[in-house]
DNA sequence: CATGAATGAGTATTCATTCAT
DNA sequence: TATGAATGAATACTCATTCAT
């Protein structure tokens, strides 16, 4: 006896949502069926009716994260008329909004588990965020802000940075202040990208100043 | 009827053994107790008489895996009467010996899951890893290979390159051959430590000729 | 929102025809109520509009099925001025096309399961099928081409041999070839029958050679 | 917390013998895993213990009953010294034990639904029966007695017989007298077998007068 | 008449854990 | 020490049935 009734879409996004909620918050082995139609408050039959099976739901998810960070990524690159240094902000910002969304869920895609899964989110990820970040990094080259002969493995690596020290600040005594993290990451960026000492720090409070005019609109 | 008889110690590593391999070979998510006691060659109870539950056997194969960690590091780098370079090699040796070691077992540590798991291993392997590594960078600024104001995220910096490319290298298209990715990883290092361009390839050109005597005696 | 509305009994049978034709395809207990209103077209709710459940439905089957059989049977064997023999093959050529209608459905119904359906179909078919044959047989006793004391029990034992015989053909190495197994057939039904040897085919010769006017007209 | 241990392989026998008389009562499509562990009286899991799946189960039942109906035909089929009537006695006697010890579970089995199970039912039956009949009716051929030149189709139309009668006759109206029914099936077998009118029904009752040196000792 | 979202009891299967022997 | 039969809670998934619209 059906208590209420939503458009079939809607619910499949409460699903969605709510699972992605959950992996984030339980991790994916310990989030079972039941957990998500009890957070959706619907009976467990209704899941099935969405989605043929867990399987499904999961792939649902990738595909709408993905997207999601592509979206994000692209919009936030392709804008014209920017400079390298304008566009690399831009990409940041965009990341560290992909970083907050993501949450578990991206450890999650990290493990091998299924090659399927690893190759939809490991690759589908870095195909359009390394040849964005690459782009950016060749056309610093061009501006003679950058130097480097590698851009494609420069642009790995510092994804790789902000991995490494954002995961390890995380839960940990390096979680000092991010004043300071924000510093260091600009330090070392710049030497990777060969750019000169100082390059970032300085855009940085140079669009803190009039930033609606040159940096970020937003 | 017990068939033969051990002593407690020696059956206990028998267990540890074996539940790391399947670990590594299987995910731990796949491997069950009657995996392990299969392997191992006994009945199921006993597991239980050596372990007061699964997530004991984990903790102790944590355990194990990082002592045998900072044991390796801490051998590699304490030797006397080395230059940072020299150090900074013998770290590399040691953490890849580590790498192997871990294989998938590692990747599932890196999940949250539970916190206990997540701090006893990604925190404390970064307790012996990174120090080592930030003193080896100190005293390279002391000798005048590298500079650096932010030893310690470099040292960050460092480990995270290297994770963003192997990890990135395996099952993509950025798998090319071993030989650039080793110069890439050099040049990027030298940059983040501010050692003069080409320093480290030809440090390892050097051990590669008289490696006996100055470099690893392997 | 209803997209087409139809007159009630056509619906009805629509519904009918669609699981009668899944449960011979799939089997009855592979056929959910799903399958039943995708192949009618309709949405699921429909389905207990016409049927109170799902086992209204297989009891309309059933009731439908006997009595398309009973129809046919009775059509075939109460023509007027027919000879036993005729009759019988009339009867035959009924009974095939009522087993390839059956089909799976049939063997369903043979099941058990519950008393209901069992009583409904087994003995049902048997109460109009064996007293058709009997009084053929019968006949042909006064016509003194048949012989045979027991004329009720040959008619099921005529049944049997059919049976066993074509179900035992299906899918194994006893299926040589049609001719044969209709000249056995033949064979074992005029002994059963006290018929003269030859009988039969002889008959089945004739009414191939001036089938129309004689035989069965079609 | 296991309140009582068995023997592994009398438990194993414990839930063959509880599934196969559940599957009698209530049809397989019915009979649940937790039915059969009620039945028996241990946990669920304890099924899983001794099964890899319900299909093993189904499996090891149907070779169990296989094993026993062969058992029983060759036994009785096999003794030397037998005339083809005594034999054919034997053989009456024990595939009427079978055809008890079946119930529904055989009419299962006769559902094509798999076609593995229906050949290693369907066939492997009829592969020791019909044979074992066939060798009986040359037999008699030889002796004199019966006369018939199909006897392997005689042999499956004998079983074919017994079939429907003994199947019409169970909860229908034709269950008259089993007396009258052995009569029936004896005058038709005899039609069948080409044998002399009352040879059975005679051999039948002289085993009765002096049945243990003659007939079966049983 | 017709829709299709919603229900919930039921199914097979897995697995960490216990304990009498 | 060692065994392995026994437990039972949990999981993913199915499907006949209901009912507000």
């Amino acid at each position: 006896m059906p208590r209420s009734t939503k458009a079939a879409s809607d619910r499949r996004l409460e699903f969605i949502n709510a699972a992605e909620a959950l992996f984030n918050e339980k991790g994916f082995e310990n989030t079972s069926v039941e957990d998500i139609v009890q957070r959706v408050g619907v009976a467990k039959g209704l899941f099935y009716y969405y989605f043929k099976s867990q399987e499904e739901l999961l792939g649902a998810i990738v595909d709408k994260i993905l997207d999601e960070m592509e979206q994000i990524v692209l919009q936030a690159t392709n804008k014209e008329g920017l400079t390298a240094m304008q566009r690399l902000q831009e990409m940041s910002t965009s990341s560290d909004t992909i970083r907050a969304r993501g949450g578990r869920l991206m450890k999650f895609f990290h493990e091998e588990r299924n090659q399927a899964l690893h190759l939809q989110l490991e690759v589908r990820t870095m195909k359009f965020l390394v040849p964005a970040m690459e782009a950016i990094i060749k056309q610093g080259v061009r501006e003679g802000v950058f130097n480097t002969p590698y851009p494609k493995e420069t642009a790995l690596a510092l994804f790789g940075i902000k991995g490494v020290i954002h995961h390890t600040n995380a839960g940990t005594d390096y979680c000092e202040d991010g004043e300071r993290t924000i510093q260091i990451i600009a330090f070392l960026s710049e030497r990777l990208l060969g750019a000169k000492e100082g390059t970032f720090l300085e855009f940085l409070r140079e669009i803190k100043r009039h930033g609606v005019e040159n940096g970020r609109g937003k």
